[in-house]
DNA sequence: CTGTATATATCGCTTAGTGATATATACTGC
DNA sequence: GCAGTATATATCACTAAGCGATATATACAG
């Protein structure tokens, strides 16, 4: 899984959220890291809906504009655990390594 | 950095390693989750390579076959550590947000 | 003498992510 | 009044990363 699904997957574990707001969020979360584009949006969104991993919340006028939500399936809040299960195994030993070489890290916020 | 960079270096920062011990080691760290097809050992190296996080550490014979060993640079060594931050990071946003939506992570092993 | 493990490397295919573009409303600054 | 920015959706062509297949070569087990 990608940083960018697995971003957007976290984000959506907060709760339902429309597009432009994922994007957002994914900035925020990454702190700025990670900014997605929208092209990349809709494929991550495309690809977890086909893989029933989000479906849709709900649509909402505002301001004229529509927004459609898009919320986490069960399926998707499964995937996400096993998926942060694994990340944070594999940054813990990495972890270690550095830790092993000298290298202290800097404990990063995130929201 | 996708996973599988990201678990090269890992791989890398215990000691320099030949590509098909990195293969070896990547799958033992991944618990089999990620297995490194050749194609994508020597895809990811060259990118290294070329980026300079990755370099020709030596090279030695064993049982008549060659064996070429890459080793971390510093440089490579400093973006292991970023990433690291990043994705404990991220790790964490996301094993918050599970705990509050009732899922305990089962706290997975990684060598 | 066949299969498996070790060990390297290349190539074409597919997929994911990027950049650009399009459309549309509302608000802010000049 | 008009340009620029923020909000909000969506598509499309290009590129890059990863995968599968293939090739080559030695050593050892069955």
């Amino acid at each position: 899984m990608s940083e960018q699904t697995f971003l957007v997957l976290t984000v959506l574990a907060e709760g339902a959220l429309h597009g432009y707001g994922i994007v957002q969020a994914v900035s925020a979360l990454s702190e700025q890291r990670v900014v997605l584009r929208v092209g990349t949006l809709y494929g991550v969104l495309d690809r977890l809906s086909d893989d029933g991993l989000v479906g849709l919340d709900r649509e909402e006028v505002h301001n004229g504009r529509l927004r459609r939500y898009y919320r986490l399936t069960e399926e998707g809040l499964t995937a996400l655990a096993r998926e942060t299960s694994a990340r944070a195994a594999t940054a813990r030993v990495a972890a270690d390594r550095l830790r092993a070489r000298g290298i202290r890290l800097a404990p990063e916020g995130g929201v």
